[in-house]
RNA sequence: GGUCCUGUGGAGCAGUUGGAGUGCUCGCCGCCCUGUCAAGGCGGAGGUCGCGGGUUCAAGUCCCGUCAGGACCGCCA
């Protein structure tokens, strides 16, 4: 070692010792006769002190140096208690440029807010910030704490391929070309989903990886193209078994990585949460609970709320907006494709409904309506109404909005909950809407519960499945399900999701050959690990707990990727080779 | 695919009604400075106002197009 201590480990205790340090010029603090220099290494931040040292006067930010020196309390008034090191100084006596620093394209500092893109351009910069560290830090003890709690259990490691065949998720495969097969591709995959039911199959019993999936989709914030989950499969198990680990990995990592001890998990069905939210993953961290009104206003002359469905959720204080504030939240609505929110603000003295809408409206409604969904004087009430679903998304959103604006989250606060008794089966709708068959909720190997395994055909639109979703303050963390492993549910289930056997065979053959050969029950949990990250250390964006992440477009500002290829890699590769007649099928099926 | 926002020295920003590349904080370079800790003082360098076109006597500013980044909708089981 060229070192023998770690700068950001030094204290008191380590007076009158001579050390050798190596780290980063953090700061330097030149009074001409004596020149302070913050050492920064991956332990922290040490004061290194120069006197009467030329030298000093030539170190620049960022500059990669080797110091030896003596420890020394710092003179009396001059401690820093910011500093874990504050008590002490280094006094330098020797010292080695390791290497120089150009310029910084950024102040690599902690107070200095920089654009991202200059961030990503130069992450290894962006990457000596204190906090930006803790960030990569921190997940490497959630990766450890996940294996260790999975360990404890039994569950075995397994790492799945990634070169692997287009599976029948949902979203759009990454193709990889084969030289050795012109004309055909792997695709990397979406989630070992499939691969994980074939290890179940085989008999492991307990498996889980932390597996990087691949989806070729667009951006948003919390998206990248490429991103990890916590994958696990267990078998043998029913829908509590699963719930039970999973709320253990949750509670260790939140316990050890938030210091934070989680109470409950309570439940809600992804009905109530609908009904009560307006969302699959709703954040229990306020209330602003939806009210349904399609009953109360049955009978209404005003044609926009004879509707299937109408609900309302209240704004607290609402009315004192602006008129423009509240045709603000018009432009809000018909940004998510809504033709608008209407709304009844109710006056801060009387309690007078007023507004746009209550004209419409019949005195006895108006007069009932505070009571209805709770509202008091000041408040504000929106409202939505058409096809149920759609209509409880935009209030649920509308719910969100309202709480940031209001300031009623508590940034500080945990809330946890599962969302279980997901239907199987949702609409599946044509470019204009119409239905044109049905689609799964989840996956098509999600079973369905015990309620509906004999009869899901009857009511499609209300049969429930085991399927679960894990939720922590409006994220959805982790979802998962039991599995079909009945071949004749899984036939039944393509039937319904007009699946033929032909295009099963060709998807995944060779799970449903497996499936032949006595599959155990089983089910399993994935969590969106980049997001489990991201809440564990406070940062706003799945980037900040991604070491090198991509930004827009999927571009790597720091490599450049993606890249043209050169005329040769593409004859090579074979990109353009005709493709085959018939693709190869696994497991000799043949579709 | 759609909507909106942002592009101004190395970084982060401001820039009024269209009137000189104007300003702020940080960084950079030089000098001064023996107790600072986001040190301080003095001086200096550094600009294709994203790019192209248009309107105008005059464009960072207005208009059109385009590129890049970001947010959201669609999409992502």
């Amino acid at each position: 070692m060229i070192r023998t201590h770690q700068g950001g480990t030094l204290r008191a205790s380590h007076a009158g010792q001579t050390v050798t340090l190596a780290g980063w010029v953090a700061r330097r603090r030149d009074h001409g006769g004596v020149t302070f220099i913050d050492l920064r290494d991956a332990s922290g931040v040490v004061q290194i002190v120069f006197r009467d040292q030329e030298e000093a006067h030539h170190l620049r930010n960022e500059f990669c140096v080797k110091v030896t020196g003596t420890v020394e309390p710092r003179p009396a008034g001059n401690e820093n208690p910011e500093l874990p090191t504050g008590s002490i100084e280094v006094i330098v006596t020797e010292l080695q440029v390791l290497s120089e620093s150009a310029p910084l394209p950024f102040p690599v500092d902690e107070h200095v807010t920089v654009g991202e893109e200059a961030r990503l351009r130069h992450r290894y910069l962006d990457l000596r910030r204190p906090a930006q560290a803790a960030a990569m830090r921190l997940r490497s003890r959630a990766n450890a704490i996940a294996r260790e709690v999975l360990g404890a259990r039994d569950f075995v490691e397994v790492e799945t391929p990634t070169l692997t065949r287009s599976t029948p998720e949902g979203a759009r495969d990454f193709l990889v070309p084969v030289r050795l097969q012109p004309g055909s591709w792997y695709a990397l995959p979406q989630s070992p989903q499939l691969f994980k039911q074939l290890l179940m199959v085989a008999g492991l019993e307990r498996y889980y990886q932390i597996a990087r999936c691949y989806r070729d989709e667009d951006f948003r914030a919390d998206r990248q193209p490429e991103f990890t989950q916590l994958d696990i499969e267990m078998s043998f198990v029913e829908q509590e078994d699963v719930i039970e680990l999973a709320e253990g990995i949750v509670r260790a990592l939140w316990k050890e990585l938030a210091g934070h001890e989680i109470v409950s998990f309570p439940r809600l069905s992804y009905h109530d949460a609908m009904d009560r939210y307006g969302s699959d993953k709703p954040d229990l961290r306020y209330g602003v609970e939806l009210s349904e009104l399609t009953e109360y206003f049955s009978g209404t002359e005003f044609r926009v709320f004879q509707a299937e469905y109408v609900g309302a959720v209240v704004m607290p204080g609402g009315a004192a907006q602006t008129r423009k504030e509240l045709d603000g939240w018009q432009d809000w609505a018909k940004a998510r494709g809504a033709r608008g929110l209407a709304y009844v603000v109710l006056d801060a003295e009387s309690g007078e409904a007023r507004g746009p809408v209550a004209k419409n409206l019949s005195e006895a409604h108006l007069s009932g309506l505070a009571d209805a969904v709770g509202a008091k004087p000041g408040d504000a009430i929106f409202f939505a109404a058409g096809p149920r679903h759609a209509a409880q998304e935009l209030l649920g959103a509308a719910r969100v909005e309202i709480a940031r604006r209001t300031g009623l989250i508590d940034e500080s606060a945990w809330s946890f909950c599962w969302i279980v008794d997901a239907p199987m089966f949702e609409p599946a709708t044509d470019e204009v809407g119409r239905q044109i068959g049905w689609t799964s909720l989840h996956h098509p190997f999600t079973s369905p519960n015990a309620d509906w395994v004999d009869n899901f055909e009857s009511a499609p639109d209300k049969a429930l499945a085991y399927a679960y979703d894990i939720v922590c303050n409006g994220n959805e963390i982790g979802g998962g399900s039991i599995r079909i492993h009945r071949a004749d549910v899984q036939k039944r289930v393509f039937k319904l999701l007009g699946i033929s056997d032909e295009e099963a065979q060709d998807k995944f053959g060779f799970l449903l050959e497996a499936f032949q050969y006595g599959p155990p029950p089983h089910g399993g949990i994935a969590f969106g690990w980049d997001r489990v990250c991201m809440l564990l250390s406070g940062t706003d964006s799945i980037r900040d707990v991604i070491a090198f992440p991509k930004s827009g477009g999927g571009y790597d500002p720091l490599t450049g990727a993606p890249t043209p290829i050169t005329p040769q890699q593409r004859r090579e590769a074979g990109v353009d080779a005709q493709t085959p007649a018939r693709a190869k099928q696994g497991a000799g099926s043949t579709a």
